[in-house]
DNA sequence: CTTGACTCTGTACCACGGTACGGAGCGTAT
DNA sequence: ATACGCTCCGTACCGTGGTACAGAGTCAAG
């Protein structure tokens, strides 16, 4: 069957088409994600692009953001000139959030590598080796220079 | 006060130090992910390397872990010849699954420019922007191809 | 030796992101 | 027209990751 842009659906469909439960669609409408939806006779109608709004945050969370993001998100998906200047404040913090947790990720991998290559050595005497120390040494993740303090 | 390798703290102190409550570290503890501490007449002592391990379980966090993932990694912290082979690939399960994560992520962060060039541009008419869209044409986040299918 | 700050245990509660009922109503195929 | 499958709504429950008591014990300073 062939889905236009206004064949409409029934909750069970839309939920099999974007992977999701029946409930997780209801709960993402209680949540305000999905906006109330049309109805015949008390049914819920949806449409393609509400496959893609749930795929979309289904996407969205698997890159660890909440869905208060993954609605921020949703929310850039239509924009006039008057929420424009808005959603772009919107879009760049999110890039900032982005980048800096790639910048994370790496310096993690980058000391798991040297974990693997160090520790993982088979001649080096035992207990020699510590991830910990080697987060240490090189990561800014055990000193408390450079992140958000916590003094109350 | 200098702190030395066996100079204990109290749980207070710990938590205070690791910038975390401590309920949170009597969860840790109940959790397994920091082992029953040596006590005085009742009261938990600590040492230095727990304000780390909290540390590192909080970096771990903040880069979208969970505290199973700190868990495993921190049970990289201590390695032998016997444990080696288990823990390089745990090591190197987590580079994998680290560096899936960062593609992705950079998927999205060029996806949000892309956005962010197009539809924030005040010359462009209304609606003629859909950040859905963005990340249908480009991005593989709204297509089933290469990615795990949940089809029972 | 009292007072205050800390600790102990256990249990209850919270937000998030769902998941799973029960007891209805609806709609289509035979 | 009746059965079967889907939908409705509300409410309850789940795991994760904490947070907040209450009521009791302990330690250290004055």
């Amino acid at each position: 069957m062939k889905m236009t842009k206004d064949t409409t659906i029934t909750i069970g469909k839309l939920a099999k088409a974007a992977g999701v439960g029946v409930e997780t669609v209801r709960f993402y409408q209680r949540k305000g994600l999905l906006e109330t939806p049309q109805r015949t006779s008390g049914f819920r109608k949806y449409t393609e692009s509400d496959i893609r709004k749930i795929k979309f945050i289904k996407r969205v969370q698997e890159l660890g953001f909440t869905l208060k993001d993954a609605e921020d998100l949703l929310g850039l998906a239509v924009c006039s000139s008057e929420t424009r200047p808005r959603l772009r404040q919107v879009c760049n913090d999110k890039i900032d959030q982005i980048q800096s947790k790639i910048a994370d990720l790496n310096r993690m991998v980058e000391m798991l590598h040297q974990f693997s290559q160090t520790c993982g050595n088979e001649n080096l005497k035992d207990s020699s080796c510590s991830l910990l120390s080697c987060f240490e040494n090189d990561w800014e993740c055990c000193k408390d220079s450079n992140r958000r303090e916590k003094d109350d």
